[in-house]
RNA sequence: GGUCCCAUCGUCUAGAGGCCUAGGACGUGGCCCUCUCAAGGCUAAAACACGGGUUCGACUCCCGUUGGGACCA
């Protein structure tokens, strides 16, 4: 049997799940399914200022919503510390890292003066060969960084990526405090995990070959890497808050799908042919890095946009009731605890899911089946609630009151019959109920509507029209 | 500033030297369907950043330029 592949996705807590990190947990996620591996969720809390347990339960409920279900985990590095620590003191023991005294203030100098000369900004190695510490001094670690020869990223979707030793740092793995930095314990955790393929965005690309060394220092054999493009707003810079809507969850509130949003996310960098829409388990099966572009891709609203009506317009009017719910409540069109007719619901749905892009359109398209009072459009009224089709309207009225049958068929032989008798194209009349039933000109087909609606709603409606324009 | 990465329509992308008169999708325009709006169908405009090589032949390989991005604080 072939080695278990480990990945994990490991966000820090300082924000809640954006589409950046959503990606690259989805990634991760779809490598796990399609390799049979695992999936870890490790929070990287190291940083104890900026990390919030709100942040925690955000990032989480992203990953939930979206069904990226991890094996292992949550993992925190919060109360690891003795263990990073242990880990760097073996590397000082063996001289693969040292203590250095050298002031915040001077290195910052230094780093000025490097900057302003044209030379690469680098730790100069006063303290490297230092026999004796500096007393008074509280020192910080540094991992003693080869400065010969090459180190060479191993990477899935860049290839071979090729570092000069030389240009590698010192860099500093304990602060004076004795806390760890980012470099030293993303190994550590790595180690300790046992994970076998990094993925992560290529943001990380540089670090990369530093924490190849400390991985080697150690001893362990090094994972796979598979550095991801980054998602770029419209003006093709990183995206941010700026961009508008960057948070997971801001999705969820404007009514999008969870499984719009995981295809949109997977199309950004990865293809397979020409194919648009994938099923979570096509996703899954499919997924491989030969497929991963190179190129960042800019985030384009209108196209997930698209994706969410696809996915509305193929969902289950069972499910969009349960879906539309929330929104339903948020437009008041139903109390927090009201019983809910599900099947005329899904009947009421059914019209009207291909024209919703968004389950809060769904929800304000509910509107006039839901609410008793038809909020009328002036214009819609003028035009089309008037003399000319009083006539029409109240013929329509005696006729409904006399079918004998409310049905679809039935409908449409009688506003046939109409039409015919005062020779007017069916416009003439399906415009006119259309507004006196939605208060607009926009709706699903007349008769399904009508259909949605019953006889006695739809009566109500066409004698309250009539009666408006008697009002005239 | 140094290092690294990247470069096909406005956007997401297909393309692994001849299949390319560069394909698909979103968006945009037009037409059809039609009781309105959608959906759907058809259709149009729209790209290989630039310059050198390599090759009988480059979107595809190599080098450089330009442009973007990331990291180093």
């Amino acid at each position: 049997m072939a080695e278990e592949i480990r990945v994990r996705f490991a966000p820090s807590p300082t924000g809640f799940l954006h589409i950046g990190g959503a990606r690259t947990a989805l990634f991760n996620w779809l490598y796990a399914r399609n390799t049979k591996g695992v999936f870890i969720l490790r929070i990287e809390d190291t940083d104890r200022t900026r990390s919030t347990d709100e942040y925690i339960d955000a990032i989480i409920e992203g990953m939930n919503w979206l069904g990226l279900d991890w094996d292992e985990g949550p993992f925190r590095q919060t109360d690891r510390f003795d263990v990073y620590r242990s880990y760097a003191d073996k590397l000082l023991k063996e001289g693969k890292a040292y203590h250095c005294y050298c002031s915040a203030e001077e290195l910052e100098a230094r780093r000025k003066e490097a900057m302003a000369i044209g030379k690469p900004v680098k730790y100069n190695g006063r303290c490297r060969d230092m026999k004796e510490p500096v007393p008074g001094v509280a020192p910080v670690v540094r991992f003693r960084m080869p400065q010969q020869g090459r180190t060479v990223v191993d990477d899935l979707i860049r290839g071979h990526v090729v570092f000069e030793n030389e240009q590698l740092d010192d860099l500093i793995i304990l602060r004076s405090d004795g806390t760890p930095t980012y470099n030293l314990t993303v190994v550590v955790d790595d180690i300790d995990m046992r994970i076998t393929h990094i993925i992560r965005g290529d943001d990380h690309l540089n670090n990369t070959p530093k924490q190849i060394q400390i991985y080697q220092a150690f001893g362990y054999s090094v994972p796979r890497f598979a550095h991801l493009p980054m998602i770029l707003g419209a003006d093709k810079t990183r995206l941010s808050k700026r961009h508008g809507a960057t948070s997971v969850m801001a999705y969820y509130e404007m009514g999008y799908l969870p499984e719009a949003l995981v295809n949109y996310l997977v199309r950004l960098g990865w293809s397979y042919g020409d194919q648009e829409i994938f099923t979570r388990d096509e996703l899954s099966r499919r997924f491989s890095f030969e497929h991963v572009g190179k190129a960042a891709a800019v985030f384009n609203p209108e196209k997930l946009l698209w994706l969410n009506s696809q996915y509305i317009m193929s969902a289950s009017p069972e499910r969009l009731v349960e879906l539309v719910r929330p929104f339903l409540i948020k437009e008041h069109l139903i109390s927090e605890d009201q019983a809910l007719d599900t099947t005329w619901l899904a009947k009421a749905i059914h019209t009207l899911q291909e024209r919703a892009r968004t389950l809060v359109e769904l929800a304000a398209s509910l509107r006039y089946y839901i609410s008793e009072d038809v909020v009328f459009n002036d214009k819609a009224r003028e035009k089309f609630l008037n003399e000319k089709s009083r006539e029409l309207l109240m013929e329509l009225k005696e006729g409904i009151s006399s079918l004998s049958e409310f049905s679809m068929s039935e409908l449409e032989s009688l506003f046939k019959s109409i039409v015919e008798k005062h020779g007017v194209k069916l416009g003439a009349l399906a415009q006119p109920v259309r507004v006196a039933m939605t208060g607009g000109t926009e709706s699903p087909g007349i008769y399904e509507v009508l259909d949605v609606l019953g006889k006695e709603k739809a009566l109500r409606r066409l004698e309250k029209a009539i009666k408006m324009i008697g009002d005239v």
